[in-house]
DNA sequence: TCCACCAATGTAAGCGCTTGCATTATCAAT
DNA sequence: ATTGATAATGCAAGCGCTTACATTGGTGGA
């Protein structure tokens, strides 16, 4: 399943004629939807000059305006979309592809991208891919075809050929969700290996040896292999074998994040701490830790990623890295249409996230 | 806000160009996407023979196609969606406006719709009204400007001029979540009179007589209009004066459910049963009802409309009235399509609702 | 062998709009 | 008045595709 939104938006005509053509008696009044040429008729002007009306105003005289606009107004005319971008090579549409619409994550950083769009005079359509590559290669197809003007990925990992189609293309797009300076496309994002290295040293540094991590599937995610990557950086730099890290891939849901969190602790010895690649199984270790009657963070602690509202509700509150998702998303849209507009030529930009201390980090059990 | 959802597609080509004709000296290969000309002269047919391979392949001979199709493949050649809208003013594209993406009732309902649309080779474009008629009056044009062949609409009430837009457009719509087969468009959906208006007479048969209900607006939405006129039925059936019923409107929101259940608390004499326009608000009636100490349905009845997932999981579970979304869904997509290819002049179809009892309706306190 | 017929393919006319370039109107300066 | 510069408008060529109609070639029956 995919979801596209759309903010905003132009206008068109279309009728629909079907080779059954049914013996209907009532071919009344099939006066058809009014065209650009209609309005010229009706406003004593030619075609270019009712378009100059409607998309560049001050290029046509206040006389004639009125007149036009008069027209377009009691013609109840609607420029034709689909003719528009034709013509135009431009449909002021930009597309995102994002990996689920169940996760708030996504679903923030995007609403902010939609109004900065919107304001910018862009209109966004989104589709979910479900993680899969298949589907989101196919989607960008779609959303290529449907003319969006640029596309927003997150992170960088997909077949080359998928670029190769969008230079192909020339389809501008940028990444976000994920910061590397040095891949193509530009990408607006955070580094997601140095902030949970971060998180992670502050582990390390409450005195945890035995860590277990709890990640989304890095299969194709190049977030979740960096968050990874960021752990085993931490450990390594502290003299620790990045080869003990226990890890458990799943899924992003929170049943998964509680079913990996009692397989982890099944196991002997005990983690002492669980870092978990996102808030939501985070959660999900949260709740099995109480089912299971583990103290969190007295018995093991238990670490976040995105600061999302939940890891505020949960019992105990959560300690994660907190991602300005809203501010990720507007400079995204600025740059992706600083793209498209040609002023610029994509730039990455690194977005500063932050350590939020909470309650489920703690020493591990038996320190003094 | 609005919001669209998308399945499936087709494809496109598009690439930008600004005046701001940045001195770029890579300017490379600067060789565009492909279009059907191009596959044409590689495979050595006419253009019209490359399309009819896409389009109806049955009319094209086996080794012409071979050729053709790996011509579009050895290119990476898309369709472009504009221009075939353009020329064949089909876009295969169905476009629904629903009032809110934050209610589970329209999403599940949704869901099924596009999954039948999706089989019958068509895509959907949602958006979002937030119930603001001026606001789905611009996305009704905006779904027509991107070239919907049909439009699904919740509910009848709006402005006539729309119809008349529609109409003049050439755009057949269908109406779901309500069913009134006198009414133009038609509509694919459920008596909500009636069924609002058994669950009353189940309320009156238990004995109840201070009823009160909190109901969705009902300004511009004829669903809400319609169960609270059910319930004032139910009322004047069984003898009792329908202008008694206790009114609290307001937008469906659980936080606004709790807010009006405790102003109607505070009446006296106190309702001995709350009925609510949909399940959300059933919700926080008894959150409310909770938090002051007041037993559901011992002292107070509540009753929900939707059956939502919501409905079982509240304490006491609710007794609504089930509506089989999934199947509205389902009929309305394949009304619709019926519509849109000419084999429908369009059938209102009704779906029946069926009542749910649960805990949350007994006999009214002091009740032999 | 010839012709009628049909299936396969080609030809070309748009679909409704934007935009580069040509033309005309306007007006200040000579 | 005349001229030149500039602003306002018109003209017409496409954008990439579909499809009605024309053309071609192959088939079977007389």
């Amino acid at each position: 399943m995919q979801a596209l939104t759309l903010v905003d938006g132009i206008s068109a005509v279309l009728w629909y004629d079907e080779g059954q053509d049914t013996d209907r008696h009532d071919m009344g009044k099939t006066r058809s939807a009014p065209t650009l040429n209609d309005v010229a008729k009706a406003a004593g002007v030619s075609t270019a000059t009712v378009s100059r009306c409607l998309n560049s105003p001050d290029r046509v005289i206040e006389a004639t305006r009125q007149r036009v606009l008069q027209a377009v107004e009691s013609l109840g005319y609607t420029p034709n979309f689909a003719a528009r971008v034709m013509a135009a090579k431009r449909s002021y549409t930009i597309g995102a592809i994002i990996p689920t619409m169940d996760n708030a994550i996504f679903a923030r950083g995007l609403q902010e991208f939609q109004d900065q769009l919107r304001e910018s005079g862009y209109t966004l359509l989104v589709s979910s891919s479900a993680y899969d590559p298949e589907v989101e290669r196919e989607q960008i197809r779609t959303l290529v075809a449907r003319g969006a003007d640029g596309l927003l990925l997150i992170g960088h990992a997909r077949d080359a050929d998928i670029y190769a189609y969008l230079e192909r293309h020339q389809i501008p797009s940028l990444v976000a969700w994920s910061y590397d300076p040095h891949m193509h496309p530009p990408s607006v994002g955070f580094g997601n290996a140095a902030a949970m290295g971060e998180l992670a040293q502050r582990v390390i540094s409450a005195g945890h040896r035995r860590i277990a991590m709890i990640s989304g599937i890095t299969q194709g995610n190049d977030r979740a292999q960096a968050r990874v990557e960021g752990v085993r950086q931490a450990m390594t730099e502290n003299g620790l074998n990045a080869d003990e890290l226990t890890l458990c891939e799943t899924t992003y849901e929170i049943d998964k994040g509680a079913e990996a969190f009692g397989k982890l602790m099944a196991r002997s010895p005990r983690p002492t701490v669980v870092m978990c690649g996102n808030d939501v199984l985070a959660a999900g270790a949260l709740r099995e830790a109480q089912r299971l009657g583990i103290s969190v963070p007295d018995q093991v602690s238990v670490t976040g990623f995105d600061d999302i509202e939940l890891a505020e509700i949960v019992t105990p509150a959560l300690t994660t890295v907190h991602v300005p998702h809203r501010e990720m998303g507007r400079k995204a849209a600025r740059e992706l249409i600083a793209m498209v507009e040609g002023t610029s030529e994509g730039r990455s930009i690194c977005i500063d996230t932050r350590l939020v201390d909470r309650c489920s980090l703690a020493e591990p059990p038996g320190a003094q």
